[in-house]
DNA sequence: GGAGTATTTGGCGAAACATGCAAATGATTG
DNA sequence: CAATCATTTGCATGTTTCGCCAAATACTCC
């Protein structure tokens, strides 16, 4: 039995729902930087809170859609509930889109550059 | 001069933002399954169009979400527009999450075998 | 067990997003 | 240049998300 047109299979389309709500969880700003945060450790709700500085119910919120995608996992200690990252790829990821934005932010200002040159010279 | 509490300045904010929209741009399966064709080479709106069967409007739509991003690029050839990938490392993560997401899957039906073992057992 | 702290849940209005249709734009071909 | 094809834009509508508040829950410390 083969596989035919596999990227239109249920379970290609599955996994693309799958990996799509992964990145919708990363996709707010709240939410990407207590990522980036939670890949130099474990964080407890109330450090997490006083980094974004939302309400704590929102922050919670926030968390638990991370964690509904599979991108962290918590676990509660005491009174605490302290979240960690589980996704660690996310780590890489993160660094070669910032590489990925500084590179196009130095390319934007040499075209301004370039224009603002062509402009005083005729 | 000394950069303190680096997270908190407004450029790592614009980063944050920067990063958080390209994860947004992702983060729906229509433009994912889009993405994940373009890491196979450069595809015209009209391809993508029949890969994801929404109307044309709503694919040019997600096309120039992902494109404001910086996620790809267009050409126009002819009466074509061609959209390819630039942000190469898309692939890499979009594996990993693949793999992640096997795994859980996996975990899952692993627990489901032992809690039904252990509902049988007694 | 009562006060205080940490976290989650429910509810609601405002803002953002997704989608299709219709119309506009641009290129090609006869 | 008229007809057609490929793509984008404007608009209307329904859906989702966001963020706060208030209330519920869970734990600790006296």
């Amino acid at each position: 039995m083969q596989m035919i047109e596999p990227q239109r299979t249920a379970a290609h389309r599955r996994l693309i729902e799958a990996q799509a709500e992964i990145f919708k969880a990363l996709g707010h700003p709240s939410r990407l930087l207590m990522v980036e945060e939670l890949t130099r450790g474990e964080r407890c709700v109330c450090e997490l809170q006083a980094l974004v500085g939302s309400d704590v119910s929102t922050v919670s919120k926030h968390l638990s859609i991370l964690k509904g995608a599979g991108v962290v996992r918590d676990e509660k200690r005491g009174a605490n509930v302290y979240y960690s990252l589980v996704l660690g790829c996310v780590r890489s990821f993160l660094e070669c889109t910032g590489r990925h934005i500084d590179q196009a932010a130095q390319d934007l200002s040499q075209d301004l550059a370039r224009l603002a040159a062509l402009r005083s010279g005729d």
